[in-house]
DNA sequence: ATCGCGCAAATTTTT
DNA sequence: TTTGCGCGAT
């Protein structure tokens, strides 16, 4: 029996209201999952709705698995029964069963990133797209905001009409698709576009579905994007009961398609929709909660709302300003180790948060040198590692032959001398016959085109051949061992020189530990294990959901990787405008992007429990050169009583940012030409209308916009053009000529009027000049941007 | 067929 | 700085 006394009035409202729609804000920290339990649990116990008929969406299994824990507990006999699970495997659940409504076979494989790209590859290749004028990340991402949306590759044709690009894009989509549905192959996107396709082509299996979830659940629906909203609209339209809980501050993942909107517009959409608010925070501070309110506020189009709480004021917030990156690492390892030591906080209560996963490597050397234990999450999931995808795609080729990225994979892996023309011919002899690329390869004696080739073809098609004839008794940790070694794989990599050798090894081991865990699992419960399910399983795994904090370790994350975490010791790293908020956003002509950026922060913030650390660097390595970084915008949002430091603001620092902004600037000059947007490129100076820096921006060229059809992004004057002290240098590399002046001698400067020339020193690019102004003192400049004269 | 060098690009990424 | 890719040389 659960208990709802402990719940605060909000919640109970929340968890007593049952029937028809229900929109839950959840503030961060406010206990939304234990409503969610609860009111699952209400629904169970007090108003005798049969499990069977729950359902509970998530976005990742990790929630789903914790989700699937806490009601499991708390609802006990028949909780199996309801349906808890992510979108995604959801939705593959269901398709497995009918998508051989829509032509498709039900043991379809699903492609990742990885095998999207090598598809699109391969089709750029036949429709001989230039990847250069078009770049394969930019179509992929297209293809993937489409389906978002539901635009399938019809059309999107129609839209498109008379944009040159898009209209390329437009035929790839296209191509692409065709290809999936060849290779029987879903990519992530599929499996949500395919299943609102069922639901829409046949009326019967909607309403099956329709009655079998008669109580929907929906967590994080700010996350929410077009297809996810279309397919719970359908799976509710007959019950309504759909309650959603979300929380639109924590909306951060607009660049995956994510649509604000469906939160924000929950109660036009539903107009008798019950709205309950769930202010009351359990996590944080009360001055972790200030400061995230206080940045938070800045954003316009959100719900109004305030998180309060109980608890003590606690510690101040933490700022630091330091010299170098490296330094702030320092101190951020030095501080946890204190911590430590003190018993003030274990490893495991600390985490650091930062904006890019390239941030990670300057920390790690830390941690490593002064051997504390830490622990990366995302970067590299395993199961997209080079080995790992190597090992299952023999356990895909071996299960599903129709799957033509796997088989193209591993055909020359290791090394059996079968290269790329003769795989070309099999390709094409493969699409003449209209049969997959492994039916063609069995075919090779036939296949004209490849001649002798065929010899190194025929030990490939009898390995594979080999193992599949196992596959039924030999159990599947052991075809798996089997193909470790008989493959020659493992072999080749004891023998490599690499570095990692060693470490890939144990990858796979590990790989092999997993699969008979799953093996074991599946044996225990009587069931039998399937090739094709632990396949499905693995392709629906990221890396968070890996991610176990039993360990005593330091936690090291992006800032999006920490949504749904919490932790009593929280560092944010590189608070500085450029870094975060990126230049991306800082930059871009949609002011929205911004409070992302700033909803991105109140989600760190809001990590905190007891204590939160700001840190920043002036300067930092950021591609291969030192910027210079003003603090963050959002560090000078937070209400500065807060701060145990005050961010310095001087106008010194401001003149010497812009003046090192200036000469970075001048300094990495190339020509215009080597800047395009799109299908324009860039050619003169007049091409670009020219905005000036301020602190914190880089010089900034934008392209005309009556240049180009719709406007562009903002160009960043590093290789695009070149400015100075407000005006426009010419287009042109810097390099290397004699100077008119020398040391000890007298010059003049623009800005600091004439000084003395004390040092000249050669540079890679450039002469450094130190010259003695007699107003200003000493300064260092580049003589390529300080332009003096001599006197 | 394979290797290796040079060039360009480089947020975030629940599945 | 690091990574990934394409192309030219072996």
């Amino acid at each position: 029996m659960s208990n709802y006394d402990s719940m605060n009035k909000r919640q109970k409202e929340a968890v007593f209201h049952t029937e028809g729609p229900l929109l839950i804000l959840a503030g961060a920290g406010s206990g939304k999952t234990r409503v969610l339990t609860h009111r699952i649990a209400y629904m169970i116990e007090e108003k005798g709705v049969n499990p069977w008929n729950i359902m509970a969406i998530t976005f990742t299994n990790k929630a789903a698995g914790e989700m699937r824990e806490r009601v499991d507990k708390i609802v006990g006999f028949g909780s199996e029964s309801i349906w808890v699970a992510t979108f995604h495997s959801s939705c593959v659940r269901i398709l497995r069963r009918h998508i051989d409504r829509l032509g498709y076979d039900s043991n379809f494989t699903i492609y990742d990133t990885d095998d999207q790209k090598t598809l699109l590859r391969e089709i750029c290749k036949r429709l001989e797209i230039d990847t250069k004028m078009i770049k394969e990340r930019a179509i992929l991402s297209a293809i993937s905001s489409a389906k978002n949306e539901l635009i399938s590759p019809v059309e999107y044709e129609l839209r498109v009409m008379g944009d040159y690009v898009k209209k390329k894009i437009s035929q790839v989509y296209k191509e692409y698709q065709a290809a999936l549905k060849k290779n029987n192959a879903l990519d992530f996107d599929d499996l949500l576009v395919k299943m609102v396709e069922l639901f829409k082509a046949c009326p019967d299996i909607l309403e099956m579905y329709q009655n079998r979830f008669q109580y929907i659940m929906v967590d994080e629906y700010q996350d929410t994007n077009t297809v996810q909203f279309e397919l719970i609209r359908l799976l509710a339209s007959k019950s309504r009961n759909l309650c959603v809980v979300g929380d639109d501050d924590q909306s951060i993942y607009k660049f995956r398609g994510a649509n604000i909107r469906n939160i924000l517009d929950f109660e036009s959409v539903y107009p008798e929709a019950y709205v309950v608010k769930l202010e009351q925070n359990y996590r944080s501070s009360k001055n972790v909660l200030h400061a995230a309110n206080g940045v938070i506020r800045n954003n316009r189009g959100r719900k109004e709302k305030a998180l309060w709480t109980e608890k003590d004021a606690g510690n101040p917030i933490h700022f630091k300003q330091f010299d170098e990156a490296y330094e702030e690492a320092d101190y951020i390892v030095r501080s946890i180790k204190d911590k430590k030591k003190s018993g003030e906080a274990d490893y495991r209560d600390c985490a650091v948060l930062y904006r890019t996963n390239a941030q990670s490597r300057l920390l790690e050397e830390r941690f490593v040198m002064d051997s504390i234990p830490y622990q990366v999450v995302g970067g590299v999931n395993f199961y997209s590692r080079k080995e790992i995808k190597d090992m299952l795609a023999y356990l895909k080729t071996i299960n599903n032959g129709k799957d033509d990225i796997a088989v193209k994979r591993i055909i020359n892996v290791p090394k059996r001398g079968i290269g790329g023309t003769t795989i070309d011919r099999v390709q094409a002899y493969a699409i003449e016959e209209g049969i997959s690329f492994y039916e063609a390869l069995q075919q090779a004696e036939d296949i004209a085109s490849i001649g002798k080739g065929f010899v190194k073809l025929q030990p490939f098609v009898s390995l594979i051949q080999t193992y599949r004839s196992k596959v039924e008794y030999y159990g599947l940790s052991n075809l798996l061992k089997d193909v470790m070694e008989g493959t020659g794989y493992i072999k080749e990599l004891e023998e490599s020189e690499e570095e990692d050798a060693e470490d890939r090894i144990n990858n796979i081991q590990e790989l092999l530990n997993k699969l008979i865990a799953y093996e074991e699992g599946k044996l225990e419960l009587g069931e039998t294990p399937s090739l094709s399910e632990f396949l499905e399983e693995v392709a629906l795994i990221a890396d968070i959901d890996t991610t176990n904090s039993d360990n005593n370790r330091v936690m090291l994350m992006t800032l999006h990787s920490a949504k749904g975490l919490e932790f009593p010791h929280v560092y944010m790293a590189g608070m500085e405008d450029g870094l975060f908020p990126s230049y991306m956003t800082i930059t871009a002509d949609d002011k929205t992007e911004i409070e992302e950026e700033r909803r991105l922060c109140y989600v760190g913030i809001t990590r905190a429990m007891e204590d939160l650390t700001l840190t920043c660097a002036k300067r930092r390595m950021m591609h291969g050169e030192t910027q210079y970084n003003a603090v963050s915008r959002f560090v000078k949002e937070i209400p500065q009583e807060l701060l145990d430091n005050k961010p310095q603001q001087s106008k010194q620092m401001v003149e010497r940012y812009e003046e090192e902004s200036f000469e970075r600037a001048a300094f990495r000059s190339k020509p215009f030409e080597t800047r395009s947007a799109g299908s324009f490129t860039a050619k003169k100076e007049s091409d670009f209308d020219f905005e000036l820096p301020t602190p914190g921006n880089r010089p900034k060229a934008v392209l005309k916009k009556a240049i180009t059809k719709e406007g562009s992004k903002p160009f960043i004057a590093q290789n695009g053009g070149v400015m100075s002290g407000g005006g426009i240098v010419k287009g042109g590399s810097m390099g290397l000529g004699e100077l008119p002046y020398g040391t000890g001698d007298r010059v003049s400067h623009v800005k600091y009027g004439q000084g003395q020339v004390v040092q000249v020193e050669k540079g890679p690019r450039d002469y450094q000049v130190t010259v003695t102004f007699d107003d200003y003192g000493d300064k260092v400049m580049y003589a390529a941007f300080a332009k003096l004269q001599k006197l």
